[in-house]
DNA sequence: TCGCCGATGTTCT
DNA sequence: GAACATCGGCGAT
């Protein structure tokens, strides 16, 4: 996707999902270094996984259930999930329409609302916000509210950005035990803000 | 900085 | 019962 096609703010339904309706892996690679934020909280996107419906990590891989459900939404929604009973973790739905594709938002750079996240998380230090999957749901005060909600639609605002990222590190993805041969996990080389360092 | 471990709830076998 | 896309605290290195 060139830059003449992304919104530089915001971003119409129109817009966001063609961003959207792509293999996950492109959209995690190029959702690095995009605002997000929920609410009056965000910050910049710095890592991402991505998941496929054949790919056995996924919750995709058996099929749909009540539970998994809008992961086969639409492209451009939220699939929200409770992980090891105790946090949230943010999805983006990919790909066409109920393929069971998903971007897992895995840290953001905290730049929006540090004093609220702050007092969400009951935690001072910066860097320390926003470097997890269920860290940063607890300090953008997300939770299983905005399972399936679209994502150009308040709560959420998602800028996208002119071009696509540079200076890209790649890895296995985190807390899984199967498909660890697939380098689904990207992070921006030179942020501070990743929830672990790359293998 | 690293590894271990307990907490906790939903889903599936 | 087991597994699980995690986190924070602890002690060892």
């Amino acid at each position: 996707m060139r830059g003449e096609t992304r919104p530089g703010l915001g971003g119409s339904a129109k817009i966001l999902t063609a961003f959207f309706q792509r293999d996950p892996a492109t959209v995690a690679r190029e959702l690095l270094g995009t605002f997000l934020a929920v609410g009056d909280t965000g910050g910049i996107i710095t890592e991402t996984e991505a998941y496929r419906p054949d790919d056995p990590a996924s919750h995709a891989y058996r099929g749909e259930t009540a539970g998994n459900r809008a992961l086969f939404g639409k492209p451009a929604t939220a699939y929200i999930y409770r992980s090891y009973g105790i946090h949230w973790c943010l999805n983006f739905v990919c790909g066409k329409t109920q393929t069971g594709s998903a971007v897992l938002i895995r840290a953001l750079e905290p730049t929006v609302g540090l004093e609220r996240m702050r007092k969400r998380r009951g935690v001072d230090e910066i860097r320390l916000l926003c470097s997890g999957p269920g860290k940063l749901t607890k300090a953008l005060g997300i939770t299983n509210a905005l399972n399936g909600k679209p994502l150009n639609e308040p709560p959420f605002l998602l800028k996208l950005q002119p071009h696509p990222p540079e200076d890209i590190i790649v890895g296995p993805r985190i807390g899984i035990t199967r498909g660890i041969e697939t380098p689904w996990r990207f992070g921006l080389r030179t942020s501070r803000f990743l929830s672990r360092r790359f293998l």
